[in-house]
DNA sequence: GCAACTTATATAAATATCTAATATATATCC
DNA sequence: GGATATATATTAGATATTTATATAAGTTGC
Protein backbone atom coordinates (compact mmCIF):
# COMPACT_ATOMS: atom_id res chain seq x y z
CA UNK A 1 0.00 0.00 0.00
CA UNK A 2 2.56 2.26 1.40
CA UNK A 3 6.68 3.14 -0.62
CA UNK A 4 9.18 1.73 1.57
CA UNK A 5 10.15 4.92 3.03
CA UNK A 6 7.34 7.30 3.58
CA UNK A 7 8.05 10.73 2.56
CA UNK A 8 4.67 12.02 2.42
CA UNK A 9 4.51 15.49 4.59
CA UNK A 10 3.49 16.24 8.12
CA UNK A 11 0.67 18.08 8.89
CA UNK A 12 1.28 19.97 11.91
CA UNK A 13 -1.90 21.05 12.64
CA UNK A 14 -3.53 17.08 12.22
CA UNK A 15 -0.39 16.25 14.65
CA UNK A 16 -0.68 18.68 17.06
CA UNK A 17 -4.84 17.91 17.50
CA UNK A 18 -4.39 14.12 17.62
CA UNK A 19 -1.34 14.91 20.47
CA UNK A 20 -4.05 16.75 21.81
CA UNK A 21 -6.72 14.36 22.12
CA UNK A 22 -4.49 11.74 23.12
CA UNK A 23 -3.09 14.09 25.96
CA UNK A 24 -6.61 14.68 27.52
CA UNK A 25 -7.75 10.92 27.23
CA UNK A 26 -4.49 10.13 29.65
CA UNK A 27 -4.73 13.18 31.51
CA UNK A 28 -7.72 12.12 33.52
CA UNK A 29 -6.16 9.49 36.01
CA UNK A 30 -8.10 8.59 38.98
CA UNK A 31 -5.31 7.38 40.35
CA UNK A 32 -6.78 6.91 44.46
CA UNK A 33 -3.36 9.88 45.82
CA UNK A 34 -5.22 13.00 46.13
CA UNK A 35 -2.39 14.92 45.33
CA UNK A 36 -2.49 18.20 42.78
CA UNK A 37 -1.31 18.74 39.40
CA UNK A 38 1.66 20.91 40.16
CA UNK A 39 2.90 18.84 43.25
CA UNK A 40 2.64 15.89 40.73
CA UNK A 41 4.38 17.97 38.42
CA UNK A 42 7.56 18.38 40.77
CA UNK A 43 7.65 14.99 41.46
CA UNK A 44 7.59 13.78 37.99
CA UNK A 45 10.19 16.17 37.46
CA UNK A 46 12.32 14.76 40.39
CA UNK A 47 11.44 11.39 39.21
CA UNK A 48 13.24 11.88 36.03
CA UNK A 49 16.36 13.92 37.51
CA UNK A 50 17.15 13.54 41.68
CA UNK A 51 18.44 15.46 43.50
CA UNK A 52 17.28 19.27 41.66
CA UNK A 53 17.74 22.60 43.55
CA UNK A 54 14.36 24.28 44.61
CA UNK A 55 15.36 27.23 41.72
CA UNK A 56 15.54 23.99 39.03
CA UNK A 57 12.22 22.96 40.01
CA UNK A 58 11.37 26.67 39.81
CA UNK A 59 12.38 27.19 36.36
CA UNK A 60 10.80 24.07 35.11
CA UNK A 61 7.48 24.65 36.76
CA UNK A 62 5.68 28.32 36.14
CA UNK A 63 4.67 29.01 39.57
CA UNK A 64 6.13 31.69 42.05
CA UNK A 65 9.73 30.07 43.86
CA UNK A 66 7.63 30.94 47.31
CA UNK A 67 5.04 28.59 46.16
CA UNK A 68 7.86 25.80 45.83
CA UNK A 69 9.59 26.35 49.06
CA UNK A 70 6.15 25.50 50.22
CA UNK A 71 5.02 23.02 47.79
CA UNK A 72 8.45 21.35 48.97
CA UNK A 73 8.13 21.50 52.88
CA UNK A 74 4.87 19.66 52.39
CA UNK A 75 5.97 17.13 50.14
CA UNK A 76 9.14 16.36 52.60
CA UNK A 77 5.97 16.28 55.45
CA UNK A 78 4.61 13.38 53.88
CA UNK A 79 7.61 11.63 53.08
CA UNK A 80 7.89 11.87 49.41
CA UNK A 81 11.07 14.04 49.16
CA UNK A 82 13.65 14.57 51.28
CA UNK A 83 15.62 18.15 51.69
CA UNK A 84 19.36 18.38 52.11
CA UNK A 85 22.27 21.09 51.77
CA UNK A 86 24.40 21.26 48.78
CA UNK A 87 27.69 20.87 50.08
CA UNK A 88 28.92 22.88 47.32
CA UNK A 89 26.94 25.81 48.16
CA UNK A 90 25.85 26.84 50.95
CA UNK A 91 22.27 28.76 50.37
CA UNK A 92 20.82 26.14 48.08
CA UNK A 93 19.41 23.03 48.94
CA UNK A 94 19.22 19.75 46.69
CA UNK A 95 15.66 18.30 46.88
CA UNK A 96 15.84 14.40 46.66
CA UNK A 97 12.84 12.18 46.09
CA UNK A 98 12.50 9.54 48.38
CA UNK A 99 11.56 5.71 47.04
CA UNK A 100 8.05 6.52 48.55
CA UNK A 101 7.96 9.57 46.10
CA UNK A 102 8.90 7.49 43.44
CA UNK A 103 6.38 4.94 43.79
CA UNK A 104 3.51 7.36 43.47
CA UNK A 105 5.38 8.24 40.16
CA UNK A 106 5.76 4.90 38.85
CA UNK A 107 2.50 3.35 40.04
CA UNK A 108 0.60 6.71 37.97
CA UNK A 109 2.95 5.43 35.04
CA UNK A 110 1.59 1.65 35.41
CA UNK A 111 -1.76 2.77 35.73
CA UNK A 112 -0.85 4.51 32.42
CA UNK A 113 0.61 1.94 30.37
CA UNK A 114 -2.31 -0.31 31.80
CA UNK A 115 -4.55 1.64 30.16
CA UNK A 116 -2.92 2.38 26.89
CA UNK A 117 -2.22 -1.14 26.68
CA UNK A 118 -5.87 -1.66 26.43
CA UNK A 119 -6.71 0.72 24.07
CA UNK A 120 -3.80 -0.78 21.93
CA UNK A 121 -5.17 -4.06 21.82
CA UNK A 122 -8.34 -2.37 19.83
CA UNK A 123 -6.15 -1.35 17.08
CA UNK A 124 -5.12 -3.86 13.96
CA UNK A 125 -1.82 -5.08 13.48
CA UNK A 126 -1.01 -2.26 10.97
CA UNK A 127 -1.81 0.13 13.04
CA UNK A 128 0.24 -1.02 15.75
CA UNK A 129 3.44 -1.53 13.33
CA UNK A 130 2.35 2.19 11.84
CA UNK A 131 3.09 3.83 15.35
CA UNK A 132 5.98 1.58 16.34
CA UNK A 133 7.36 2.65 13.25
CA UNK A 134 6.99 6.05 14.03
CA UNK A 135 8.27 5.85 18.10
CA UNK A 136 11.88 6.55 16.72
CA UNK A 137 10.88 9.81 15.57
CA UNK A 138 8.67 10.52 17.91
CA UNK A 139 11.61 10.15 20.70
CA UNK A 140 13.89 12.15 18.64
CA UNK A 141 11.25 14.82 18.53
CA UNK A 142 11.22 14.91 21.92
CA UNK A 143 14.83 14.79 22.94
CA UNK A 144 14.52 18.26 20.27
CA UNK A 145 12.18 19.57 22.82
CA UNK A 146 14.36 18.92 25.77
CA UNK A 147 17.36 21.16 24.43
CA UNK B 1 14.75 -0.35 4.98
CA UNK B 2 11.78 -1.69 6.44
CA UNK B 3 8.98 -4.16 4.82
CA UNK B 4 5.99 -2.70 3.36
CA UNK B 5 3.24 -3.12 5.64
CA UNK B 6 5.31 -2.65 8.98
CA UNK B 7 3.92 -5.19 11.37
CA UNK B 8 6.69 -4.79 13.95
CA UNK B 9 5.40 -5.17 17.53
CA UNK B 10 4.62 -2.06 19.22
CA UNK B 11 6.17 -2.12 22.90
CA UNK B 12 3.57 -0.47 24.83
CA UNK B 13 6.25 1.01 27.84
CA UNK B 14 8.09 2.78 24.98
CA UNK B 15 5.17 4.54 23.71
CA UNK B 16 3.66 5.56 27.27
CA UNK B 17 7.29 6.66 27.81
CA UNK B 18 7.81 8.78 24.24
CA UNK B 19 4.16 10.27 25.34
CA UNK B 20 5.20 11.09 28.79
CA UNK B 21 8.32 13.08 27.76
CA UNK B 22 6.15 14.88 24.77
CA UNK B 23 3.50 15.75 27.11
CA UNK B 24 6.02 17.08 29.64
CA UNK B 25 7.36 19.35 26.92
CA UNK B 26 4.20 21.19 25.68
CA UNK B 27 2.56 21.28 29.11
CA UNK B 28 4.73 23.92 30.17
CA UNK B 29 3.44 26.79 27.63
CA UNK B 30 4.54 30.13 29.26
CA UNK B 31 1.02 31.81 27.95
CA UNK B 32 0.70 35.16 29.03
CA UNK B 33 -2.76 34.63 30.70
CA UNK B 34 -3.02 33.59 34.14
CA UNK B 35 -5.91 31.10 34.33
CA UNK B 36 -4.83 27.83 36.37
CA UNK B 37 -4.65 24.30 35.12
CA UNK B 38 -8.81 23.25 36.27
CA UNK B 39 -9.82 26.81 34.60
CA UNK B 40 -7.66 25.81 31.42
CA UNK B 41 -9.54 22.32 31.38
CA UNK B 42 -13.09 23.20 31.72
CA UNK B 43 -12.44 25.80 29.33
CA UNK B 44 -10.57 22.99 27.07
CA UNK B 45 -13.66 20.61 27.44
CA UNK B 46 -16.19 23.36 26.17
CA UNK B 47 -14.21 23.69 23.62
CA UNK B 48 -14.29 20.46 22.27
CA UNK B 49 -18.70 21.00 22.86
CA UNK B 50 -20.64 23.33 23.85
CA UNK B 51 -23.11 23.84 25.83
CA UNK B 52 -22.65 21.52 28.53
CA UNK B 53 -23.24 20.71 32.08
CA UNK B 54 -22.17 21.22 35.09
CA UNK B 55 -22.60 17.69 35.81
CA UNK B 56 -20.93 16.60 32.74
CA UNK B 57 -17.92 18.81 33.49
CA UNK B 58 -17.83 17.42 36.96
CA UNK B 59 -17.56 13.94 35.68
CA UNK B 60 -14.51 14.59 33.87
CA UNK B 61 -12.52 16.73 35.76
CA UNK B 62 -11.37 15.36 39.35
CA UNK B 63 -12.53 18.06 41.44
CA UNK B 64 -15.99 18.21 43.62
CA UNK B 65 -19.08 19.55 42.29
CA UNK B 66 -18.52 22.91 44.49
CA UNK B 67 -15.43 23.44 42.76
CA UNK B 68 -16.79 23.50 39.33
CA UNK B 69 -19.86 25.78 40.34
CA UNK B 70 -17.69 28.05 41.71
CA UNK B 71 -14.82 28.09 38.90
CA UNK B 72 -17.64 28.26 36.30
CA UNK B 73 -19.27 31.23 38.21
CA UNK B 74 -15.19 32.81 37.96
CA UNK B 75 -15.34 32.26 34.46
CA UNK B 76 -18.68 33.90 33.92
CA UNK B 77 -17.77 37.01 35.97
CA UNK B 78 -14.71 37.10 33.26
CA UNK B 79 -16.70 36.04 30.49
CA UNK B 80 -15.20 33.16 29.32
CA UNK B 81 -18.36 31.26 29.58
CA UNK B 82 -22.16 32.31 30.12
CA UNK B 83 -24.58 30.02 31.97
CA UNK B 84 -28.30 29.48 30.65
CA UNK B 85 -30.89 27.38 32.32
CA UNK B 86 -31.73 24.24 30.49
CA UNK B 87 -35.09 24.38 29.09
CA UNK B 88 -35.90 20.93 29.32
CA UNK B 89 -34.28 20.24 33.14
CA UNK B 90 -35.34 23.43 35.50
CA UNK B 91 -32.32 22.28 37.47
CA UNK B 92 -29.72 22.36 35.31
CA UNK B 93 -27.51 24.70 34.00
CA UNK B 94 -25.86 24.85 30.59
CA UNK B 95 -22.66 26.35 30.06
CA UNK B 96 -21.77 28.10 27.07
CA UNK B 97 -17.91 29.10 25.80
CA UNK B 98 -18.09 32.22 24.56
CA UNK B 99 -16.15 33.44 21.68
CA UNK B 100 -13.46 35.04 24.49
CA UNK B 101 -13.02 31.89 25.80
CA UNK B 102 -13.24 30.04 22.66
CA UNK B 103 -9.92 32.43 22.02
CA UNK B 104 -7.88 31.76 24.67
CA UNK B 105 -8.20 27.80 23.88
CA UNK B 106 -7.46 28.70 20.17
CA UNK B 107 -4.55 30.68 20.93
CA UNK B 108 -3.29 28.30 23.28
CA UNK B 109 -3.51 25.85 20.42
CA UNK B 110 -1.55 28.19 17.63
CA UNK B 111 1.17 28.65 20.11
CA UNK B 112 1.10 24.50 20.68
CA UNK B 113 1.27 24.28 16.84
CA UNK B 114 4.41 27.13 16.50
CA UNK B 115 6.48 25.11 18.75
CA UNK B 116 5.51 21.26 17.67
CA UNK B 117 6.41 22.95 13.39
CA UNK B 118 9.66 24.15 14.89
CA UNK B 119 10.65 20.77 16.45
CA UNK B 120 9.53 19.25 13.38
CA UNK B 121 11.46 21.37 10.88
CA UNK B 122 14.21 19.36 12.97
CA UNK B 123 13.46 16.27 11.79
CA UNK B 124 14.49 14.42 8.68
CA UNK B 125 12.12 13.97 6.07
CA UNK B 126 12.29 10.13 6.68
CA UNK B 127 11.17 10.96 10.55
CA UNK B 128 8.53 13.27 9.26
CA UNK B 129 7.11 10.62 7.19
CA UNK B 130 7.42 7.95 10.03
CA UNK B 131 5.01 10.52 11.94
CA UNK B 132 2.42 10.91 9.61
CA UNK B 133 1.90 7.15 8.48
CA UNK B 134 1.30 6.90 12.08
CA UNK B 135 -1.36 9.76 12.43
CA UNK B 136 -4.04 7.53 11.33
CA UNK B 137 -3.34 4.85 13.87
CA UNK B 138 -2.88 7.51 16.51
CA UNK B 139 -6.10 9.22 15.66
CA UNK B 140 -7.76 5.60 16.13
CA UNK B 141 -6.35 5.14 19.44
CA UNK B 142 -7.89 7.98 20.23
CA UNK B 143 -11.23 7.48 19.01
CA UNK B 144 -10.86 4.07 21.17
CA UNK B 145 -10.30 6.10 24.65
CA UNK B 146 -13.01 8.40 24.17
CA UNK B 147 -15.49 5.44 24.42
C1' DG C 1 -51.44 13.43 42.37
C1' DC C 2 -48.80 13.40 46.40
C1' DA C 3 -45.22 11.64 49.65
C1' DA C 4 -40.62 9.79 49.38
C1' DC C 5 -36.67 9.70 46.91
C1' DT C 6 -33.29 11.18 43.52
C1' DT C 7 -30.82 14.53 40.81
C1' DA C 8 -28.70 19.16 39.73
C1' DT C 9 -26.83 22.99 41.51
C1' DA C 10 -25.87 26.52 45.22
C1' DT C 11 -24.03 28.21 49.50
C1' DA C 12 -21.16 28.59 53.81
C1' DA C 13 -17.37 27.62 56.54
C1' DA C 14 -13.04 25.49 57.10
C1' DT C 15 -8.82 24.31 54.85
C1' DA C 16 -5.34 24.39 51.45
C1' DT C 17 -2.61 26.73 48.23
C1' DC C 18 -0.85 30.58 45.91
C1' DT C 19 1.19 35.39 45.18
C1' DA C 20 3.64 39.51 46.73
C1' DA C 21 6.61 41.54 49.71
C1' DT C 22 10.27 41.16 52.63
C1' DA C 23 14.01 38.91 55.30
C1' DT C 24 18.25 36.21 55.78
C1' DA C 25 22.22 33.87 54.73
C1' DT C 26 25.79 32.70 51.56
C1' DA C 27 28.46 33.78 47.10
C1' DT C 28 30.69 36.66 43.99
C1' DC C 29 32.99 40.69 42.24
C1' DC C 30 35.60 44.55 42.13
C1' DG D 1 36.27 43.65 52.70
C1' DG D 2 32.22 46.07 51.28
C1' DA D 3 28.70 46.19 47.64
C1' DT D 4 25.90 43.44 45.03
C1' DA D 5 23.82 39.18 43.49
C1' DT D 6 21.80 34.69 44.41
C1' DA D 7 19.15 30.95 46.90
C1' DT D 8 15.83 30.11 49.98
C1' DA D 9 12.58 31.21 53.97
C1' DT D 10 8.91 33.64 56.10
C1' DT D 11 4.71 36.23 56.55
C1' DA D 12 0.42 38.08 55.32
C1' DG D 13 -3.23 38.46 52.30
C1' DA D 14 -5.72 36.76 48.26
C1' DT D 15 -7.64 32.69 45.80
C1' DA D 16 -9.20 28.17 45.28
C1' DT D 17 -10.83 23.82 46.97
C1' DT D 18 -13.17 20.50 50.00
C1' DT D 19 -16.83 19.11 53.25
C1' DA D 20 -21.22 19.51 54.72
C1' DT D 21 -25.59 21.17 54.06
C1' DA D 22 -29.44 23.50 51.60
C1' DT D 23 -32.70 24.26 47.89
C1' DA D 24 -35.28 23.36 44.05
C1' DA D 25 -36.84 20.53 40.29
C1' DG D 26 -37.58 15.89 38.44
C1' DT D 27 -39.14 10.84 39.24
C1' DT D 28 -41.49 6.88 41.26
C1' DG D 29 -44.74 4.03 43.48
C1' DC D 30 -48.85 3.84 45.11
Amino acid sequence: MEPKTNLSELNVSDFAMVFEELTRIFIRMPSIEKLSFTTLSVLHTLSLRSPMRLSELIATKQVTQSAITQLVTRLERDGLVECRPDPSDGRAVLVHITPQGAGVIDSRRSERIMRIAKLIAGLSPEERGAIASALPALTRLAQLGNT
